[in-house]
DNA sequence: TGCGTGGATATTGGATCCAATTTATCCAAG
DNA sequence: CTTGGATAAATTGGATCCAATATCCACGCA
């Protein structure tokens, strides 16, 4: 007797996003994207696209269109005649994803620093009180994206923006061990809290280096902790 | 009478990809990225899919997958049921590329450069040789683009890589400016020579400001270009 | 004469179908 | 019992077909 397929429990990402797109393909694509980055589809997977297709209630076209996308921004592989899986997670990785971040983000705030509103600050201070109320790591991901993308915001730059955000969102699937990783929490609050300080003052260079240490810090942790992980279980 | 319509010469493309590639959309992705980024395929073009698939003998599928794949790269933009059309360059867009590998290759160099072999100075050195003794731009987009990819080769960090490569091929969209806005070429030759000066000495924070430098300088020149150019035309 | 409406046409988006390749299974031989 | 190979099943890659949508142009009307 064979093991009864994994069952795919993409509900949460279709009714999220099946409204707000005009055509499968995009549907499809933003959902398996949050899929991947939130470890609803673990790193390793094999992505049979029939069994896709059937969960989206789509065919398998527009799931083909969406994991090459998805192959673009190097959340998939494709293997030839075999087929597309979910990129893995390592060590390395997460190193690889931190060194893009500490390049761009600081980049992107010191754009972005001197056109910042009232409003974005007042915006970022909420979004930081908010993530103190938050426990679920998955919402908890959202607000500190927002709250980073907050600052940046006013570059002017929008593929610098969206590279940034779209390595925001890869550092995601890390979020859970940094969670495991002991309460790194609240230190990265307090991280946050002096960031925002440091833009209230326009203070560029502070900032900037707040910000390259805030993302190196996250990594150093998590580094640690998937190294270890990986020694334990290899 | 209607205009012909546009033939698309893409021989060059198709005959240089086709081998290399197990699969249709690999090679049609390949062929077309190559074709925008050199500028046979102008910013503004619509795509048409019957088109281009009669142009590289396959069907429109492999097409669809292609575009899909050049639209995460920004290369092409979808506007639903209107089709796929080149993205525009601009000034704007320029800057945009520039502050993005203002922030990625030093970053990338400072990570290289202590793991630098003799043989990949050597390397670095025939390129910017090659680079003297070459005259068309399209050759000279690809000899710079390898030069810098040498030094940063050996960084260890697969996406920064991938990142960094993507965006010194997207300034090739520019080259030809670069070219049209008067010699800036045995400059910029000069500023390679001293970029691998620095690099020989391991001197990381020379190299990391010689290439930020070199970048910035570069852009400076084509933004004005391109900015006298659009209020020229407009 | 200018503008809005409606139908024809072109083109994309999606589904289905077929071919090519890989993987799994089974049997035989050593 | 293991190993090799042939064959069958599963899955992808590619082509074709159909439906949905946007554009274009003619026509009618103010």
């Amino acid at each position: 007797m064979t093991t009864p397929p994994p069952i795919l429990d993409l509900s949460q990402m279709i009714e999220r996003h099946r409204p707000r797109f005009r055509t499968a393909s995009e549907f499809v694509e933003a959902a398996l994207r949050e899929a991947i980055l939130s470890g609803v589809l673990p790193g390793g997977l094999p992505l049979r696209q029939e069994e896709l297709a059937a969960a989206f209630g789509v065919s398998r076209m527009p799931v083909r269109e969406a994991l090459r996308q998805l192959e673009a921004r190097a959340l998939v592989e494709f293997h030839p005649h075999r087929g597309a899986v979910v990129v893995e997670i390592s060590a390395q990785d997460a190193a690889d994803i931190s060194a893009i971040r500490a390049a761009l983000e600081p980049a992107a705030l010191r754009l972005s620093l001197p056109h910042l509103t009232r409003d974005d600050l007042a915006l970022a201070a909420d979004l930081i009180a908010e993530m103190d109320a938050e426990a679920d790591p998955g919402r908890m991901g959202e607000l500190n994206r927002r709250f980073h993308m907050t600052l940046y915001a006013r570059a002017g730059r929008p593929r610098l923006l969206a590279l940034t955000e779209q390595h925001l969102a890869a550092a995601d699937r890390y979020l859970r061990f940094q969670f495991a990783a002991l309460a790194h929490h609240p230190r990265s609050q307090d991280e946050h809290n002096a960031l925002l300080a440091a833009c209230r003052n326009g203070d560029a260079d502070r900032a900037c280096a707040l910000v390259t240490r805030h993302i190196l810090a996250a990594e150093e942790l998590l580094t640690r902790f998937l190294t270890v992980r990986a020694a334990h279980s290899g």
